[in-house]
DNA sequence: CGGTTTTGACCTGCGC
DNA sequence: GCGCAGGTCAAAACCG
């Protein structure tokens, strides 16, 4: 399994900066509790093997071309779910013996993190409760009895690296910021960002590694549950527009005052499985495939999208329709 | 004026 | 039980 998952996903745009590790690599995934008990640890600064071990090889890239390693996007999807089942079943990633070990192991940082989701989820559900029911408190009573008894599930969650100047990315949907805290162990803040949107519960947290100050970590939590906004939608079809892909963007306009540059994706199809998804619609990826330094390795013949295509499969569509 | 950001307080879980 | 860290809340400030 472990071997299967290696060399998928991961993109290395800087082969000058980041070292190859796959050994590292086969450890993470995207929607693996587990992986995000790893970019916990790694990007997060919570660990001091943070600072030993992920200088430069944070993910750990083992594939030499972006697209060149991805055999077949449905081999690719296949091999994915398969992943999440068996680590959602296990609570373990495949190859768990090979995951770091730190003072601070990631099964600990995992088990904190998932509480934290599970408070959050909680949190959620008690909101959700006091809109529906009258009596509050006994709401809340009951989601804490159900918080002892059972363990919830989590919302799927991913993280990628982003070279930005800045910190909140756009993405195509509409973020509010909730909340900022000061990450141990680093001098930038950690921002907590909610989706506008009502009833859409998906958040993201955005942080500057300390490392290397010129990277974005993102982490995206749950899925969409509703469209682009309009207004955003027409820019984020043009910048995915797959005729762009060798030709240069509106992003990619001299006078964009940021560079930014894609470091590191996994793509779980559970959440490019539809356009609607938070990082489908990154204009960070176009701005990576669109970029200079890389438009060689990224042009792609015309016929075949590969991940992109299956990334945002509905402008795929799109484009076919009249 | 409505939406967003800021920021200190608060809550929760985990490790010791 | 206590302290720490992560995450969230919510009032005030800010902004277009």
């Amino acid at each position: 399994m472990a071997d299967e998952l290696r060399d998928l996903y991961y993109h290395q745009p800087f082969q000058e900066d980041i070292r190859h590790d796959s050994s590292m690599v086969q450890n993470i995934h995207m929607l693996d509790p587990s992986f995000m008990s790893y970019t916990n640890e790694y990007l997060h600064g919570s660990s001091s093997d943070y600072i030993n071990n992920s200088l430069g090889k944070p993910f750990g890239f083992s594939t030499p071309s972006p697209f060149s390693s991805i055999k077949d996007d449905h081999d690719i999807i296949k091999e994915d779910v398969d992943a999440n089942i068996n680590i959602n079943n296990d609570g373990v990633v495949g190859g768990g013996s090979e995951t770091p070990v730190t003072p601070n192991s990631s099964i600990s940082n995992s088990s904190s993190n998932e509480a934290a989701g599970d408070e959050d989820s909680n949190k959620k559900d008690k909101q959700v409760k006091d809109e529906s029911l009258e009596d509050g408190e006994d709401a809340i009573k009951k989601d804490k009895a159900k918080k002892k008894g059972e363990k919830k599930q989590r919302p799927p969650k991913f993280a990628f690296m982003t070279k930005s100047e800045v910190d909140h990315l756009e993405d195509g949907y509409r973020w509010r910021k909730y909340g900022q805290k000061a990450v141990k162990n680093s001098p930038y803040p950690r921002s907590y960002y909610r989706c506008t949107s009502q009833k859409c519960q998906v958040k993201k947290r955005v942080e500057r590694s300390y490392q290397d100050p010129s990277i974005v970590i993102t982490t995206y939590e749950g899925q969409h549950n509703h469209h682009l906004p309009s207004t955003l939608r027409g820019n984020v079809a043009r910048m995915l527009n797959p005729s762009m892909l060798t030709q240069p963007s509106p992003l990619m306009a001299p006078h964009v005052a940021f560079h930014q540059e894609f470091i590191m994706a996994q793509m779980p199809h559970q959440f490019y499985g539809h356009a609607n998804n938070a990082f489908g619609n990154s204009p960070m990826y176009h701005q990576n495939l669109t970029h200079p330094l890389h438009n060689q390795q990224m042009q792609l013949p015309p016929h075949d999208y590969g991940l992109l295509q299956d990334m945002v499969p509905s402008m795929f569509n799109l484009k076919q329709e009249p």
